[in-house]
DNA sequence: TGTACATCAGTGAACGCGCGTTCACTGATGTAC
DNA sequence: TGTACATCAGTGAACGCGCGTTCACTGATGTAC
């Protein structure tokens, strides 16, 4: 049993003044431990990340991280709920939150994740890497806190507008949000490999949004 | 040095009959070891797979498997060019030949995938996750033996068809094909979380295939 | 202020373990005669 | 046909290595008086 490990300590918040040096443990340092396996995870997949190569990067003692985070599966939460978390919240702030037309609501939707992915590049290879894994422990947060909250609220809005006959009524709603997240985070997701392929230097995020919105409005036809 | 390696010795066909018994590693065994291989990828990755757990789901001793294929690198290589390479060609040849409109070379890409993933359900996880990853093996193999047989070549058809007056103008030929990449290849790896997430059990392939078509053909609108 | 002491963030070395790989060996199966 | 022998697919045990984790320890920094 670990005693005064930085998380335990901090959660204690009301602890008296007891004599001896205040746990100050350097503020910038837990940021950069988090920063140094979010690059591990993303450059390597989390399965294949250890805890060694995170401490190499962080220029750390393995020690270190154990102490800080108590082992490899808590400083993976850490880093979803200091990271992922608040990158994904970005999201839903994003969505317009009342009824809104279709057209408005996808437009919203592919800004944001357009805006996602300006801010955390690291962000769409990351996600569609991991929730893709069987045994992926992105998986399970995405089925339990990302999943209801975005995905199942489209889907239920996507399915009122085509009600009232204001979408496309050989769509599925629920496979619609399917095909915007992999219209949005897939070629994100992809870029470094399309870009290669095509020698696409020319395109940038504003091209890419344009044509996904293009696509979506009006399909491949010439209108 | 390893010296008698079936594989060494099968590509050494002219060698005389040499007194002795002569090789006949049983013929099941090495297709038996190359599925337990890549049942180990498609479940826990690439970079996550040891040779031990490969041994242990093929019920067989690792140097068993470091005597048929000489090391880890060498068995990725032999589940590529022996599972997915076979598998790939097989969409190259299900689009057509010759200069068709756009919506007929759309609709048997699309097609085309969702054969593909019905015969090797194992593919599209694999390909996605794999490809997305900075330093796997796989997206070697697609920059190298896919990109310039499939997409580019997809691309080029699409540049013509829209000089031609035939697509839509703010598409651009290329994005389109990463958009018809994610639009089949990305919502058939991803098929376990949406169908757990919207509890979407009705949702079959020719479903995802009418749905994919019908917002191609004409984005959300109501036509 | 100066001195003694308590605290605790962080360390260095060691642990047991699973990994990929090696290699001397086995024993079933063929050929030679 | 029967016997001696050659071959080689496959094995079992061991190797050095990097892993995650542990723990006694250090030494800078605070408090007590």
């Amino acid at each position: 049993m670990v005693k005064n490990r930085p998380t335990a300590r901090k959660s204690s918040a009301a602890s008296p003044r007891l004599p001896g040096r205040p746990g100050a443990d350097s503020p910038e340092l837990r940021p950069r431990l988090l920063d140094a396996a979010l690059a591990c995870y993303v450059r390597d997949g989390v399965a294949a990340t250890s805890l060694r190569a995170i401490a190499r990067e962080a220029d750390v003692t393995p020690a270190l991280l154990h102490y800080y985070f108590g082992g490899g599966e808590q400083l993976l939460q850490a880093v979803v709920e200091e990271r992922l978390v608040p990158a994904i919240d970005g999201l839903r702030e994003a969505l317009p939150p009342e009824a809104t037309d279709v057209a408005g609501l996808v437009a919203a939707f592919v800004h944001g994740i357009g805006e996602i992915v300006a801010r955390h590049p690291w962000l769409p290879a990351l996600w569609v890497r991991e929730v893709l894994c069987e045994g992926g422990a992105l998986r399970d947060f995405l089925l339990r806190r990302v999943g209801p909250q975005i995905p199942v609220l489209l889907a239920q809005r996507f399915a009122q507008a085509q009600r009232q006959g204001a979408l496309n009524p050989d769509l599925d709603p629920r496979l619609l949000v399917v095909s915007l997240i992999g219209l949005t985070l897939f070629p994100a997701a992809s870029a470094p490999i399309w870009r290669s392929l095509f020698g696409a230097d020319d395109i940038d995020a504003a091209a890419l949004r344009g044509h996904t919105i293009a696509l979506l409005d009006r399909g491949l036809g010439i209108g």
